[in-house]
Parts: structure tokens; sequence; C-alpha cells
DNA sequence: GGCAACCTACCTTCTAGTAGGATGATCGTC
DNA sequence: GACGATCATCCTACTAGAAGGTAGGTTGCC
């Protein structure tokens, strides 16, 4: 229970926000520093620099997730729920601005133009929810609970692929049903036709 | 025919090449001076301002992709086919640095930073492409080529989403085929199953 | 005393954008 | 065909502000 009054958590909550509407490029000491009530420098004695405060807030977004997913997993123990839980979460975040993006999903837009350190944050990242995803759809496939067309890598990897893509369509229209109204069906596809 | 000499285009394409690794505040009036070989004040003769270049950029992009949809559904008059092409295009683009992703789509992960005429203009063209998808899908179903599960416009979205999605998952693992494991079963999937 | 947290003041480099001048092609006019 | 005027294109030189980052000092707690 940390508590949220801590600044460099201050500093972190407020930079991972400011990352979802922008990106890397898109937000500066000073946006943090204004939003926080403190000055530049202030910040740079929490995080020397630009590259050591991203990576740490990817770092610790990482446990979060991972954790996130620990958590799911207890609380729904078959493969279907597993799944809607995880987009009914991504749902809730689309309608609050501040949390309508997964931090890395934005930032792997912009692999080319990042430093090296946050790519393979990123990187790691993707490699960590697509390998749930594949654990979740072959043990449901395994069940019979699911039912896979082609292997079940390209599956959860296709999964990931239309979240993400859900997440950016509800951007570009500014609609935030657009993420179930794309999310939704692909959930039921997968549920096995039980005759 | 326009020539390749023209110094406007030749800013245009580089921007567009810049855009696509690094969004809209990935690059500088400096680095398209640097590329095309003239001075950053000669570019502001051509585009006043970085949003006017940015804006007259998206129109073009715009113009070029339903031309381009245009000739497609010219080249293959059967729904399957048109879907097929779409992401054959983008599978042939995501080997190139330089055409690896879709204009709009990573400017659409920003909007939130971006200036009003540029968001319109990228809000524009998933509206143009969700379009076209729906027809395509409305198309195949009537003539019981392609099989729907849900609403026609929400397999739409779902197939355009899921093509973002590979798109940033190709360009996450830094892989090239990620995209065509992603897109092919989309497609497939469609593909009515007949006895 | 030592140290974490914060400050003011400053640095360099980069940002988009401006002012105004040089060059050269195209133009109607004589 | 020669004339000057106009105009597009590009230049040098500059601005104000924002970027990330540094130096060094003050405060107050353990």
């Amino acid at each position: 229970m940390t508590k949220l009054t801590n600044t460099s958590d201050q500093i972190l909550h407020c930079a991972r926000s400011l990352i979802i509407a922008g990106g890397y490029n898109g937000f500066s000491y000073a946006d943090i520093a204004e939003v926080v009530g403190i000055r530049k420098a202030s910040i740079h004695h929490h995080f020397p620099s630009k590259v050591d405060l991203v990576r740490t807030l990817l770092v610790t977004y990482r446990e979060e997730a991972e954790a996130g997913i620990a958590e799911l997993q207890r609380h729904h123990p078959a493969p279907v729920d597993q799944l809607r839980a995880y987009t009914g979460y991504w749902a809730a975040c689309i309608g609050d601005p501040t949390n309508a993006f997964c931090v890395c999903a934005l930032l792997a837009t912009q692999i080319p133009v990042l430093p090296p350190e946050i790519v393979s944050e990123v990187r790691a990242h993707f490699r960590t929810l697509s390998t749930w995803l594949t654990a979740v759809l072959e043990h449901g496939a395994r069940q019979g609970s699911l039912a896979l067309s082609g292997t079940t890598q390209s599956e959860a990897e296709g999964f990931m692929a239309a979240v993400h893509g859900a997440m950016l369509s509800a951007r570009a229209y500014g609609d935030a049903d657009v993420f179930r109204v794309i999310t939704e069906p692909l959930i039921d596809r997968l549920v096995a036709v039980h005759p």
C-alpha cells in the first residue's frame, strides 16, 4: 500500500497519463512539474533522465499487469471468463481519458524513435501478454470450452492485436462503445458451439 | 504523373516517412530539411506551419488510399479477393520501414495531443475505411461467399481493428511475419464453409 | 552530521516560425 | 528580340520559447 502522496509515485502516475495521451515525445518535464506542483529540477532528483523515468514507469506497469493477470486468474477459473475479465478491464478503462490506452501499446507505435531501454520493456510486455493469452487459449482448447481455428499462438496474437486495434478505433472515433463492439464478438467466436 | 523532383512532394514524402516512424511530435522541420537537402525556412515557404504540412500530407494520403481502393476493386471483383488484396498490400508495406504503418492509424494513437485539423482528417480516414469494408462484407454476405457472425458494421470494425493491431504487433516484435500470421486467419474465417 | 527532498538559476540544444534579401524563370509590352 | 516587372523558390540570419539537464544552495528530518 504505497501512499498516494509519495512524490515519485505522483510523478510516475502523471507521466503515465501523459504518455497515454501523446506518447514519449508528447510530454515534457515541465508538463509533469506543473501537474505535480513541483519544479523541473526536482523531478531530475527522483529520475535523473527521461529514460530513467519512463523505464521505471514501465517496470511498474508490467508488474501491475502481471499482478492483475494473477488476480484475474484467481477470480476466474474458466478460460472464457479470464478473456472476458481481460477485455472487461480495458472496456472500463477506455472511458477514462487518462487510462484509455495500454502504455506499452501506445509506445510500441513509436518504437523506431524510442531509446532502446524503453523498446525492450515494451517488447517484453507484448511477449508476456501473448504468452499468457496462449496459455489461456491452450487451457480452454484442452478442456473443450474454447474452439480454436489455427494454432494456439496465432489465435493468441490475433486476439491481442484485435484488442489493441479496438483501443485505437475507440480513440479514432472518440467513441468508447466501439471497443466493446469489437471485442465482444471476439470472445463469442471462440466459445465452442455445444450441441 | 507528378515529377519526383518536385520539392514540395519531396517534403511531403519525407514528412510521411518521419510520421510513420515517430508520429506528429517525432519529427521537426530540421529533420526534413536535412533529408531533402534544403533549409528550414524553405520548407516554411511551401508549408507555412507544421499543421499545414501534415494536413496537406493527410489529404494526399486519403486521396491515394481511395484511389488504391478503387483500383483494387477493379482488379478483384470477388469480395474475398478484395480483402486479401487489402491485407496483401499492407503485408508488402510492413517490410519497408518507411511504409510500415498507416499514417492515419499512427496519428490516431496521439489524437489527444493533435491539432483539431489533423484529428478530423484522421477520423475521416477511419470512417472511409470502415465504410468501404462494410460494403465489401455486405456484398460478400449477399452473394454467399462470406459468412458473417454479427452485424456487418461490427465485422467491418473488427476487421479494421485487427489489421491495425497486426501492424502494431509486427512493430512491437520487430517481425514482419507477425502481420501475415494475424491477418490471414482473419479472412479464412470469413470465407463461408461450403459443404 | 548526514541525507533526502526540494529550490533558484542557469546551460545547451532544439523547436516552429519570421524578416528580408538573392536568384532566376516567365511575362506582357514595345 | 530586348525591356523591365512580377513571382516562385530558395537563402542567411534571426527570434522566442521549450526541451532535457546541471550546479549548487536551503530546509528539515532521523
